[in-house]
DNA sequence: AAATATTTATTAGTATACTAACAATATATT
DNA sequence: AATATATTGTTAGTATACTAATAAATATTT
């Protein structure tokens, strides 16, 4: 049977989904205290994974950096009008826009991974190297 | 001196606020499947605090649950109007609109908590008892 | 008491993040 | 080849989440 105490011991703060949002907005803080080029985690994100598959769909680069098609739309938008990135028609499938980075574009998050990393390193700063790679290990079985 | 492969082993994957992004996500499909009456993790802890709380004005209770004053103010006018809470001016201090839980309010968040240490069992389920006990010691280091 | 600063709430604007419905194209099946 | 299915991108709608500017009320300082 369930007692009062045990009613009452719900404690928001102790809930993995309510720590992670306050995580979450401690390291949006830092991030945007780094990077220069007010870019966003997911802008960022995007970046460094375009970098990384070169020329892509803009479909299958909402995949791979786990951006969802209606919101990678307005992300491409964006970058695209500040000159991150250019779009173009796939030949092979008319269904299909490609993306590319720009010269800008590459300077740009060459710049903000070695800014990416610092950010990374400032987050997990309470934590010892060696928590930290727990923490993360943990965090990579619960995605 | 920074060699080539130093500049490209910037992996995305291991990054922590990519991490917390698809955290995040798992956690934001787990909470939906579970909870019937269709409240957001944000409207959920609003109303836990609440209920922790007692009537308190919008400020407060955004304080207590991390949103800050301009989205707290959404959220109370739609749980406002689902009938979970309602307001009312504060005598004392003519700035303030206080705000408390209704009867169905209560109760809809009374269920919900039940359902909420489910979200958080299955959401850390891929983890050892012992090693949520340290993800969680670690996550609250780096809030 | 008057001036200053702080707190509370609102508004406008931007950027994710998601669902659902849709159209166009490509692929697979029969 | 014709039909059915899947993929890609767009659009509309909802809900956070934040900044910055503003107004009203309260608290503090001089």
């Amino acid at each position: 049977m369930m007692t009062e105490e045990n009613k009452n011991d719900y404690i928001l703060e102790d809930q993995i989904g309510f720590l992670m949002r306050l995580i979450n907005q401690r390291h949006a803080n830092i991030f945007a205290a780094h990077i220069n080029e007010s870019l966003t985690p997911t802008q960022f994100s995007v970046l460094v994974k375009l970098k990384q598959l070169g020329a892509c769909s803009q479909n299958l680069l909402g995949r791979k950096t786990a951006v969802d098609v209606a919101t990678i739309k307005g992300v491409v938008e964006r970058l695209n009008k500040r000159g991150y990135i250019r779009t173009f028609p796939d030949i092979k499938d008319k269904r299909r826009i490609l993306i590319e980075l720009t010269e800008q574009g590459l300077a740009v998050i060459e710049d903000a991974i070695e800014l990416g990393r610092k950010i990374t390193e400032e987050t997990l700063k309470p934590l010892k190297k060696s928590e930290q790679k727990i923490l993360l290990k943990y965090l990579k079985k619960i995605t």
